[in-house]
DNA sequence: GAAGATAGTAATTGATTACTATCTTAGTAT
DNA sequence: ATACTAAGATAGTAATCAATTACTATCTTC
């Protein structure tokens, strides 16, 4: 058997007695589907599983129907792209308005970021599948800009800290951002190992002293 | 065109002019030369993109001749694993041969792995690639294992550490084991994201005296 | 030096992939 | 009501995958 691994999933919702509302959407509303339903499927397979075809009968299409709204299978992904790199800027600016303290910046971005996998936790895999491909490839270099405008903000929020002497003067801020990307990496890993999405939350609050000190933090 | 990466290696070695040494191996001595084909080219591919046919003429063979040394596909990934484990724990067992202190024996184990990863840029990649894959197979049932060996090698470093009055006595063990782990994580997604494998290593000795003063070293 | 064991080849298997024609039908403007 | 447009269905395509077959070449061993 040639298959790594395979994804049926609400086969029955097409049966007979009940062929679906036949609901006929517009071209973007669909596009919004299908970019949920990669998601959704990302959620609790590996992406490199998510065919068109898996794609189609999570929403109850056929798989040629897919290729109606994009060209490629690329496409999808880049759109899912879009999402992702929208909804994160915007969770992040959310969580950093209301916040004078650039250490208290840091931690509202470390708790956004937290809360976003939380409640999205097809993203990490995404990242993850991506990051591991050699080659640079269209989404690949996506998910590398989103990294870097990611780490300029952490490092950013790292050099007010230092400016306005909350942390220690000689702070490595370089070294500091790579820390906190692969805090965040850890709690990632984790959670991917225990499979449980649950114990993330808490486990973050119990890290975050131990970074904080790390850098230098006058005021706990 | 449904592929997503291809991989075209040595084709021109098993020309009608040389048609290689005709070296007939045993099936042990081509068992370990498979898997040192597997990880040659996952150090430049995707894990997915290691086909029996890649594995094949990598090595100068046909693809069906794969199959007279592993029964399947995963068999070969299993010794993969086999490889793995043991390499890499005879890595930090040694690293902490002549080690007293707690706190250098987390130096050295650090340094141990770091220098693995360098010499063998596969292992990441394969370790990603395992984890990210939501079900339960025999492969990642492995890679949990050793993540949870090495974890709890870091853990028992920590209580040692703090036994000895080396660390802060109210340090959170589980939590700085997951910062350790994170750390090196941190590191290695900066890798992939660079490409290059030689920045690791300064990146690396910046990162441990961020990670000490987190865990409350006594004295540095 | 014949006999058995084993490594390797060449060709093919069925399943699955992304993608694409052709036709049907639903929604909408006229 | 009728015509037009776009969404979806149906039914394909070529390519690639892991795995298997029947057969050949080579080595070992008695």
């Amino acid at each position: 058997m040639p298959m790594p691994t395979k994804i049926v999933i609400n086969y029955y919702l097409q049966g007979a007695t009940m062929p679906m509302p036949k609901t006929r959407l517009s071209a973007p509303a669909r596009q919004l589907e299908i970019v949920a339903a990669v998601l959704a499927l990302a959620a609790e397979h590996s992406p490199d599983a998510i065919t068109t075809q898996a794609i189609a009968q999570q929403i109850g299409l056929t798989q040629g129907a897919v290729f109606r709204h994009f060209p490629t299978k690329e496409a999808i992904w880049l759109a899912v792209m879009d999402w992702l790199e929208e909804s994160l800027q915007s969770a992040i600016a959310a969580a950093l308005t209301e916040v004078r303290d650039p250490i208290a910046g840091l931690q509202a971005m470390f708790n956004a970021h937290i809360g976003f996998i939380t409640a999205h936790p097809a993203v990490p895999r995404l990242i993850f599948h991506e990051l591991q491909k050699p080659a640079a490839g269209a989404i690949k270099q996506r998910v590398c800009g989103l990294l870097e405008r990611y780490r300029q903000r952490v490092t950013a929020l790292l050099i007010a800290a230092k400016a306005q002497g909350q942390v220690d003067p000689a702070l490595d801020d370089s070294a500091a951002a790579t820390l906190f990307l692969g805090m965040v990496q850890g709690l990632v890993m984790q959670t991917l190992l225990a499979g449980d999405p649950h114990t993330l939350q808490p486990t973050a609050s119990r890290l975050l002293p131990l970074y904080l000190r790390g850098i230098g933090v006058r005021q706990p």
